[in-house]
DNA sequence: GGACATTGTCATATC
DNA sequence: CTGATATGACAATGT
């Protein structure tokens, strides 16, 4: 369990991280200082062993001696000023906050009303949702592997188990201080939580809008403190919602995203992966025959609901499954690369192509249903009887139902449609689909082309932005593929490698965790193994670095500290020197990671060679100062050099020889009367002992030399399966979009009629599309015989 | 007892 | 050239 923390704390902060550079305002002090119980111990773990500042600082001042290291109350202190400080460290990379769900909304070409929501800590905060959610739904498992070991560490004494239920977090939440929301969206929250309930979300799930009206009659002087509880409480149910769409929405369906967007995109802030989630539904790839009928059954409720999982009937209670979330995400998240990459496309194109024709009817269903399925006009204007399909897909699938929908096609409103078609002028061709011209097929009627296009121009940016952030999306993915995959099996197995002591193997760790987590991270089969790999990997390698750190924090801690395991520690400490800022003893604690600034002990004489064994035989070495004299342990601990300078009667200490600078070096020197045989000696040992220092630090700076080779392979191979997954989603786009020609292929071929009402022989005609967008009937003989150049027989150029 | 890791030391190169 | 530093190689020690 100690492990799992420290992964997710890990993952957290390297999140948060992220979202500073991002510009996205992160706050985790209101969830640090308010000692939400499980955030807080998943942040801070409940353990010294996950900071290495406990021992330091008891080496520093009281030399180890005196106060058991996992002293909880040490603990505390530490480990929230530690963290404390490393998120306040952040401030200078702090931004105006990013409001996410902008760029949701600016998406849509359609969407002309963008949501103004609250700003980014909610990404923070449901990043530490989605954590707590996790823990929770792995705490079932970990409990019986220890979790109970937390209850000791609960500051408030409340919480019996380490994993908290929602409530509790929810209850957390209540009290602490978050981000400001104001009247307007704390009723629209409440109001959007009534018709959760009422439609029939489980009322667990919702819980907390009880506290939440219990909140809102609290003080008026903490309506701010309220408002920000019942954010992450409602970002929290979100978060649970948002993974039971995910679940269920899994492309195949989607038909309640639209509710989902509806009040998410308008009222909050949404959490990054939730609004990938949610793009994603939005635009599922090509599947709007499934949902035609669907959808609008789907929206037949209220038109504010939010829930996706209730609108479906969905138990909403159902237990988010942990080998698919991860998995969804990762998907969702490629699938909006690519559909985002394609729509820049399109969005070009269509500026392009959008020249003609204004088919009111199509216009105004366009419109409405666009504005639907984004959730961005006002609830009045929801269509139930909207197709979602219709609306849901900018990209691939958005303007097809308009040339394939049958109903169209059956009406008169096929023909400005098609002769659009044909008049379409695009030069672009693409090869995937040979040489005939389909390219004006796949643009978008000009349907709000006025209004549309006005906007469509400033779509690409922010998502462009998104894109480049990818990166983001790798961690949170990541984490959560480790969350998910993080069976107490492995857990176990990890805690064992990591007891182990095997010091810091880079590749060790690997293998436990890779197998299983490999089974719940493939999402596409193509890219199952090297997705798998990378997911498994980094998560791996996160959470068996950090809990070595740890594991060689809590034996050195018990031990005292000591200079030589510097090496292990170099990883947390080298990288980030600014984690103790603010906290003197820390800092110099921090510095004394440097083998360049040896310390200074009681036995000074003896400090800086003083650590000559490995742990433990300093963990010998301390038992053995308990009972016996120190003058017996100073001469266990001295070194060779140690003893000789002893021996020789060198009047001043080896720390001095070693690292005084030349001047005063040879001042030292000067001021005694020393033989040539005690300079010699003195002179040796500076050379050794500098060397020594040397040593360390090129075998330090060897190590992180070979940390970053391995970073950087793993950020490649990471990038190989995210463009792989990539490439798939543009294959199946393709593979749609070909389906979708050919029916509007076979549709307008078996509408063609001769000069005697006949249909034509598809085996003896064919359609061919010209190279200026024009559609031509030739027989197939001509079209075997002259390929691309159809001019003869333009019968039917219509549509 | 052997394999392996860690650390100190030396020789040498480099700054 | 001298001193400091870097680094490969080896040995000692511990696990």
């Amino acid at each position: 369990m100690l492990y799992l923390k420290k992964y997710f704390t890990e993952g957290l902060i390297q999140f948060t991280i992220l979202l500073s550079l991002i510009g996205v305002r992160v706050d985790l002090d209101t969830y640090l200082n308010n000692q939400l119980p499980p955030l807080r111990e998943i942040i801070l773990g409940p353990s010294s062993a996950y900071t290495q500042t406990q021992f330091h600082n008891l080496r520093n001042t009281l030399d180890g001696y005196g106060i058991h290291p996992k002293s909880v109350d040490l603990d505390h202190f530490f480990a929230t000023r530690r963290l404390l400080n490393q998120v306040r460290s952040l401030d200078h990379l702090r931004l105006p906050s990013t409001e996410l769900s902008a760029w949701l909304v600016h998406r849509d070409p359609e969407t002309v009303v963008s949501a103004t929501s609250q700003s980014g800590p909610s990404i923070a905060l449901d990043n530490g949702g989605s954590l707590e959610d996790v823990n929770n739904s792995e705490a079932s498992a970990m409990r019986g592997a220890g979790g109970a070991t937390e209850t000791t560490y609960s500051p408030s004494g409340e919480d019996s188990l380490g994993a908290v239920a929602p409530e509790d977090i929810q209850e957390q939440a209540d009290r602490e201080t978050s981000d400001d929301l104001s009247k307007e969206d704390i009723d629209l929250i409440d109001i959007l939580w009534r018709q959760d309930i009422d439609l029939g979300a489980g009322r667990e799930v919702f819980n907390y809008s009880s506290r939440q009206k219990d909140s809102k009659a609290g003080k008026p002087n903490e309506e701010n403190e309220e408002a920000g509880g019942r954010e992450e409480n409602w970002r929290n149910g979100l978060y649970l919602q948002a993974v039971q769409s995910l679940t269920h929405v899994d492309g195949e369906t989607g038909e309640s995203i639209p509710e989902e967007l509806t009040s998410l995109g308008a009222q909050t802030s949404l959490s990054l992966q939730e609004c990938l989630r949610l793009l994603e539904a939005t635009f599922p790839f090509g599947e709007e025959s499934e949902f035609q009928n669907s959808s609008s059954t789907s929206q037949l409720t209220a038109p504010t609901e939010e829930t996706p999982s209730t609108s479906q009937g969905l138990p909403i209670q159902a237990p988010i499954s942990q080998s698919d979330t991860p998995l969804d995400l990762e998907q969702q998240w490629q699938d909006i690369m690519s559909i985002m990459e394609l729509q820049d496309m399109e969005v070009n194109n269509t500026a392009v192509n959008v020249t003609t024709n204004n088919d009111s009817n199509n216009n105004n269903a366009s419109t409405t249903e666009s504005a639907t399925s984004f959730g961005v006009l006002p609830s009045s204007l929801i269509n139930q009887d909207v197709s979602l399909h219709q609306a849901s897909l900018p990209s691939c699938s958005q303007d097809f139902p308009t040339l394939f929908n049958p109903e169209l096609d059956s009406t008169e409103g096929q023909r400005p449609t098609l002769v659009r078609l044909s008049s379409s002028n695009s030069s672009n061709i693409n090869s995937t689909f040979g040489t005939t011209n389909l390219t004006g097929l796949f643009y978008t009627p000009p349907l709000n082309s006025s209004t549309n296009l006005s906007t469509t121009p400033v779509l690409p940016d922010p998502f462009t932005s998104l894109l480049e952030e990818s990166m983001l999306d790798e961690i949170s993915l990541l984490d959560l593929a480790m969350e998910e995959g993080f069976s107490q099996a492995q857990a176990s197995q990890l805690e064992d490698e990591l007891d182990s002591d095997s010091g810091l193997s880079l590749d060790s760790s690997h293998s436990p965790a890779s197998p299983s987590n490999s089974e719940t991270s493939c999402s596409s089969a193509a890219s199952s193994s090297s997705t798998s790999a990378t997911f498994s990997e980094e998560g791996a390698v996160g959470y068996s670095t950090d809990s070595e750190a740890a594991t060689v924090e809590a034996e050195e801690g018990a031990v005292g500290g000591c200079q030589p395991e510097y090496s292990k520690l170099c990883r947390m400490s080298y990288q980030d020197p600014s984690q103790f800022h603010g906290i003197p003893q820390l800092e110099s604690v921090n510095h004394n990671h440097t083998y360049n600034l040896p310390l200074a002990s009681p036995y000074s004489e003896h400090s800086q060679l003083s650590a000559s064994s490995s742990k433990k035989g300093r963990d010998k070495q301390i038992q053995q100062t308990k009972l016996q004299p120190p003058q017996d342990f100073i001469d266990r601990q001295t070194s060779r050099d140690e003893r000789r300078a002893r021996a020789m009667d060198i009047p001043f200490s080896n720390e001095k020889i070693i690292n005084l600078p030349v001047e005063e070096f040879n001042e030292l020197l000067a001021k005694h009367n020393l033989n040539e045989e005690q300079l010699s000696l003195i002179r040796d040992i500076r050379r050794r002992g500098k060397n020594k220092m040397a040593a360390q630090n090129c075998r330090k700076r060897k190590l992180d030399t070979i940390l970053n080779l391995e970073q950087g392979v793993q950020d490649m191979r990471r990038d190989k399966a995210r463009l792989l997954k990539e490439r798939m989603e543009f294959i199946k786009c393709i593979r749609q979009m070909k389906q979708k020609v050919q029916n509007l292929y076979q549709e307008v071929f078996a509408q063609l009629r001769d000069e005697e009402g006949r249909p034509y022989s598809a085996s003896e005609y064919s359609l061919q599309y010209g190279p200026d967008g024009s559609v031509l009937l030739m027989p197939r003989s001509m079209t075997t015989e002259q390929g691309h150049k159809p001019e003869k027989k333009q019968k039917d150029k219509k549509k």
